[in-house]
DNA sequence: TTGTAAGCGTTATCAG
DNA sequence: CTGATAACGCTTACAA
């Protein structure tokens, strides 16, 4: 199987190889037309199917990018890989997606396997605990654009969002709405996404004046997450809102509401950052911060091809406005 | 950047590239303690990194499997996808996922590229309209696994499950219940998991006795099914049950319920074939159809491995029943 | 307008 | 134990 080539093609044709490559690649500029007829004869009978792995190989591009997410779970990122993919589909790029499931080795495993297939570009969601890799790739001039988290010290392409500030007026809604006790879950404050939200959930409360409860402050992975969110449930005094840090967050908060019989927008209300795409089928009375998700994506793919096309310019932050729902 | 190779390795570490490359894939065996130190040092130094590109030229294999999806929307397939995946790489392969949107050209475009690009094997989910394309595949003895759904007359390893009698088993289950008016909405019969949960759907029926209202049955294009819906809930004699042919139907039904105020479990009751996450999550009083999507998916990837070891046997297709949740 | 030949960065074969 | 040397299948000057 899988062996004829270019050289076959040429034979059966009558031709040299050069003048097969010239077909395939569209220079028909100066090609006879008998010639032209003949080898596309020739690939036709002999089935051939040109191979890109010998053309790479040659020309030092795969027309391929790697795009790493952090966690392939959040559905956000799924959106966001999406758009990317779509840009790259009317580019002639081939966009191969990794999963680094929140682990900094995985994610080097990840970034040196695509670097080593020669990717011509890397989108990633950082895990944020890879800085010298992060800052090789940079120096050596690798095309690479960073999205969703801000890495620290880094002169490089990225993509976030308002995180500080749309938590803010999230939790700025809650107090107008008369709440005082109101809850923070999140995952580990280990990347800027969270400490960012977290930050303006602060803010928001000393703005108006409200002492945070520290048993109020939920912070833990995800397994963990259910037996704290129990003990917070069951508190003499319970939350009467709560802002869940991303889809994951949420999920497991709703399970736990469910557990205790707890009504959302009844006994309890919630916000969550993130989109939910079937939470908003069903009448769940929720508050959705949405990212612009599949702009963040196109943005994102943009700034990569620019750099993969040589088009100089200095790096920049693109930060992206993200709206309640 | 990105210009290090094996060739100024080789220099630096005062050997030849021979031996580089005899050092890289781990032939040791009659390797001096003292070159093989030298190696390591300049390969440090110069921070090189091999490229995957030149090796598959060489050898003929890239370690990168394609699967093609049918359509990516559905839950269905991100979880058979991230079985194979995981099989993947615990195998030393690496797996892309192309998403053909439901549209032969795009699949035949996906399984031209792939194979251009080499790719040692494919998953595919066919959409069955390329069947000329399918069986020069076969023939070459590409290693091909099919997935989901059954292609006619095609001697090849495929994976399905028994959509007829578990749709057969969920219309059974509302007939005992004493539900009589049992609407079916489906995608367009094109392919043979949706004709097979069809036929179920009739057999069942005329197990009971039960004519089938036309009326009931809803064959249409996600774009289309709204208004078809509407229809059917805006019906004298309202259905009472209704099977959802997959999450993409069930999310527009689910929609479709609400916007009519009709409440799910009361007004109507609903089996949808295929999981939905998060609706098991919140307290929706609907059956689901499950398909062992991961044990699926790992046993394509087993059987596209075995293909791709030259392992020869004959073809079998491979049934999985899914369970009523 | 078409052919020749030299690479691209590896691996494989076989001497030394 | 290590090193020449020839592929792998394609592109690309340059020559004809």
């Amino acid at each position: 199987m899988e062996k004829v080539t270019m050289a076959d093609v040429a034979k059966a044709a009558g031709v040299s190889k050069s003048t097969v490559s010239q077909y395939l690649n569209n220079r028909f500029e100066y090609m006879g037309e008998k010639t032209k007829q003949k080898i596309e004869e020739a690939i036709e009978a002999l089935g051939y199917q040109p191979n890109y792995i010998a053309r790479s190989l040659k020309q030092k591009r795969t027309s391929m990018v790697g795009i790493i997410v952090a966690n392939i779970m959040h559905y956000f990122s799924t959106e966001v890989s999406r758009a990317i993919e779509d840009y790259c589909n009317h580019h002639d790029l081939h966009a191969i997606v990794c999963n680094a499931d929140d682990d900094p080795e995985k994610e080097k495993k990840y970034i040196d396997m695509l670097r080593a297939k020669q990717v011509d570009g890397l989108i990633i969601f950082p895990t944020g605990q890879n800085n010298q890799l992060y800052e090789n790739m940079i120096r050596q001039g690798y095309p690479v654009v960073f999205v969703d988290r801000k890495v620290q010290n880094l002169s490089v392409f990225s993509i976030v969002t308002d995180n500080r500030e749309s938590t803010n007026r999230a939790i700025q809604q809650f107090v107008a709405k008369g709440h005082r006790r109101i809850a923070f879950a999140v995952q580990p404050l280990k990347v800027s996404t969270r400490t960012e939200r977290f930050e303006g959930y602060q803010q928001a409360m000393k703005d108006a004046g409200l002492e945070i409860n520290p048993d109020y402050v939920i912070e833990s992975d995800i397994p963990g997450m259910k037996s704290k969110l129990e003990e917070l449930f069951s508190l003499e005094e319970r939350p009467t809102a709560i802002f869940a840090g991303n889809d994951r967050v949420f999920l497991e908060v709703v399970r736990c509401l469910r557990d205790k019989g707890l009504k959302i927008g009844q006994d309890i209300e919630l916000v969550v950052f993130d989109n939910i795409p079937f939470a908003q089928v069903v009448e769940t009375p929720v508050t959705f911060i949405i990212q612009p998700a599949s702009e963040m994506g196109t943005k994102a793919a943009e700034l990569l091809f620019e750099q993969i096309n040589k088009v100089d310019r200095e790096p920049e932050e693109f930060v992206f406005p993200s709206k309640l729902v």
